[in-house]
DNA sequence: TAGCCGTGGCA
DNA sequence: TTGCCAAGGCT
């Protein structure tokens, strides 16, 4: 029994990693929670269906060439963290031109890696993404390592990410959990409008359950359930109506039913976070370190011109009643290394 | 583990 | 207009 699960698992990087937490309770529990609907029709007809209207309806996308490198799955993977495609497509078409291998960006300052980020948001992936490219460098002799466990170790990779590399820009079999896959699986098979906050332990079996054997069709199966989840199975008015699998959907067999919970948004207007993002849009305009007064002044003061849309320093401006916001951003800023203090002054990492 | 971390488009 | 949401990771 250990032996046959074991090898199950064994070419499965997260299986080995539920191996090592606790062997007996996983490998005797259920391949599917033991309250869960059953998918309600066989794997092998949801894999046709749903790569089938991925051939006819993917977006081309430049990551998705067969000729985009190892590097350039990493550098969208991480831009797209939080992030959607529309905004990312621009800068990393600049960053891949720009830094076409990681020793091309290992060669430079974070503070350039940071400032090219632009307006992206999560600034300090941008600070991972070039310590992930010095450690490539260093540990991986400049190329991009193809195995889950090393693009695990790399800065700013997690166990989305290093599924991702290693399954779109290495053809291995892994399983890519995302909120899009998340969202389609609570739906079509749990029949559920939302999955849970949090990625549970049996959402992870679940997808391992529905993940192909073969490794080319696994690689497009977690490619077109997420595209699925992205432009069809949408977390605001999903289009059922043109789903290719709607008449095997749990959720809409359910009547649809309505989130079990509401989802707690992210505060912005008042927050810390607002003002590290005015500050950080100021230190991405800066040439020069800027003296901590400059942050309170009127944007005409600073020096710098308006970027054209105008928000971050009229954001920042307007925050002049909340000076130890302004401190607590700052050192929090310190502390992340996204600014160090030179002669006096604030600027981007050198 | 729950909280934190940017930004902008859209309903 | 306000709030939701987007190919998460880290502590």
């Amino acid at each position: 029994m250990v032996t046959v699960c074991f090898r199950a698992a064994g070419s499965h990087p997260l299986g080995r990693i539920h191996y090592s937490v606790g062997i007996e309770t996983k490998i005797h529990s259920p391949a599917l929670p033991a309250g869960a609907p059953s998918p309600g029709s066989d794997p092998g007809a949801l894999h046709h269906r749903i790569t089938g209207w991925f051939t006819e309806t993917a977006r081309d996308l430049p990551w998705r060439d067969a000729g985009c490198s190892p590097w350039g799955v990493l550098v969208s993977e991480i831009m797209l963290q939080q992030t959607p495609v529309v905004r990312v497509l621009p800068v990393w078409q600049e960053w891949l031109t720009r830094w076409p291998t990681p020793a091309a960006l290992a060669g430079e300052p974070a503070g350039e890696a940071v400032r090219s980020w632009g307006r992206l948001g999560y600034p300090r992936r941008a600070l991972r993404l070039h310590a992930a490219a010095l450690a490539i460098v260093r540990e991986h002799g400049g190329g991009v390592p193809g195995n889950y466990t090393e693009l695990l170790a790399l800065p700013g990779v997690g166990s989305y990410t290093a599924a991702a590399v290693a399954a779109f820009a290495f053809g291995r079999r892994e399983t890519v959990v995302d909120t899009n896959i998340r969202r389609v699986h609570a739906r079509l098979i749990s029949g559920v409008a939302l999955p849970s906050p949090s990625l549970t332990a049996s959402e992870m079996r679940l997808a391992a359950e529905l993940l192909p054997h073969d490794d080319g069709t696994s690689v497009r199966w977690n490619a077109a359930v997420m595209e699925l989840g992205a432009l069809v199975c949408t977390a605001r008015a999903p289009k059922c109506a043109v789903c290719p699998v709607r008449d095997s959907c749990a959720w809409l067999a359910a009547g649809e039913p309505p989130p079990s919970y509401t989802p707690k948004g992210q505060s912005w207007h008042g927050t810390d976070r607002q003002v590290r993002g005015a500050v950080m849009a100021v230190l991405r305009l800066a040439d020069t370190p800027v003296p901590p007064e400059m942050f309170q002044q009127e944007p005409a003061d600073l020096g710098f011109e308006e970027d054209g849309i105008g928000v971050p320093l009229s954001a920042l401006h307007g925050l002049n009643s909340a000076p130890e916001q302004l401190e607590r951003a700052l050192a929090g800023l310190l502390t992340d290394g996204l600014a160090e203090l030179h002669q006096g002054g604030y600027r981007l990492p050198a």
